[in-house]
DNA sequence: TGATAATTTGACCGGTTGGTAAACATTACA
DNA sequence: TGTAATGTTTACCAACCGGTCAAATTATCA
């Protein structure tokens, strides 16, 4: 009988963790390339490096094939937010929590086109993950941001929205590279453009474009 | 013989500009909602109100729409960067651009997606109008943008991440719609979400979040 | 080793999809 | 009105795609 992953009394094999494994890495790859609809089990399969009925013998459907790679990505992909410590001081708190985003946009560039493209198509399968999960999660550090703002310890603004524009900015990077890389031009393009982004919304986040340097008039 | 709109001296029929009007504005919803290969050309078909057959009268591939659409929208999408005024006051200027960008992805949001989806996939297909037209314009603008940062009128910054910055800011209200509804829930879910957004990039923009009542210690 | 369970594959299937052929309908216009 | 160009539709096809099946191969272990 062929029973791969499910009912089973047993823990899983050291082979099935291997090859669900290696399956998982060829999924992301074509699905954060060509999204859910455009990738086909063909395609993960030979980027797998086996046969279609391989991997359909470790995945049942293409459709849980995603959606075990959604939730894992998901979960990892809010480590950064998590590290968000109502402790720290709120400045470099903040300065760091745009870092790590960053180093993911850089680092795991498929992860983040992943959940874009999921997102974009109107999130037909983890709705309820970002209604539930992501949502208390955001909840949590927006109160957090509201007391630092509370307390004067920061600009009063809307921590939901100030968590919006950090997800954008840094996001940015990973699911719009051909804009960046075309934009920016040969000269540019290079793996510098990481540490010039961070200089920048380092500078942005903290400061504003307002010239600090000099005291703004008192008409305004 | 039929030839709908190529190798014809004459200019085309008001009927044929009617239908192709009909056509995108019908492909404009369903790619923007399932992307390229999640659209077929059955419901684009079904959404114009016509054959899928008279469909492919007008345009003779799938690509052949999506290619008409993109350009088209590429086009719209960068008029508020061409109203980037030199001229005008560098503060004020960057306030509309946001306000106007953020307009946009109120107001078309099926377009914001459209291209979002596009550049995701890797721009296939408008590789050379990013390096090309968008890449020539965002230079103009940023040469602007550092002029008035050497004058002093702004703080110095790198005016290609600062647009950047603007565009994922904004666009992110039409891409990631469903997250930013799911993340602020009901309550404040609403069309004042917008606006919400509007009055906290303003900030974020000028001033950033440091405290700006106080004067910040010397040392820095 | 032998038997049993787990894994792998080639062949195949039904439904979908982009696109075509050709007949039919309508409009433009002399 | 006649006729040629334009527009529309029905029927259809070949390729593709997600998934199945049964047979073959390999690992597990008494």
């Amino acid at each position: 009988m062929a029973l791969p992953r499910a009912a089973r009394t047993q823990r899983r094999t050291r082979i099935q963790e291997a090859k669900e494994e290696q399956i998982l890495e060829a999924a992301l790859e074509v699905f954060s390339l060509h999204g859910f609809r455009g990738a086909t089990v063909d395609q993960i399969a030979e980027v797998a490096g086996m046969s279609k009925p391989n991997l359909l013998y470790y995945f049942r459907t293409k459709e849980a094939m995603h959606r075990a790679l959604i939730t894992r990505v998901l979960d990892t992909w809010l480590d950064p937010l998590r590290e968000f410590d109502a402790e720290g001081n709120p400045v470099s708190e903040i300065r760091s929590y745009i870092r790590r985003k960053l180093e993911m946009a850089r680092d795991f560039p498929r992860e983040s086109r992943l959940f874009a493209n999921e997102i974009l198509q109107g999130a037909p399968n983890i709705e309820d993950e970002l209604k539930g999960p992501l949502k208390s999660l955001v909840d949590e550090k927006a109160e957090v941001i509201r007391a630092w703002a509370k307390a004067g310890k920061i600009a009063r603004c809307d921590p939901y929205h100030l968590i919006f524009s950090i997800w954008s900015t840094t996001q940015h990077y990973a699911d719009f590279d051909v804009q960046v890389r075309a934009v920016l031009g040969q000269d540019h393009a290079g793996e510098g453009r990481f540490e010039d982004a961070a200089r920048f919304l380092e500078q942005l986040f903290v400061t504003g474009l307002d010239i600090s340097e000099e005291p703004a008039p008192a008409s305004s």
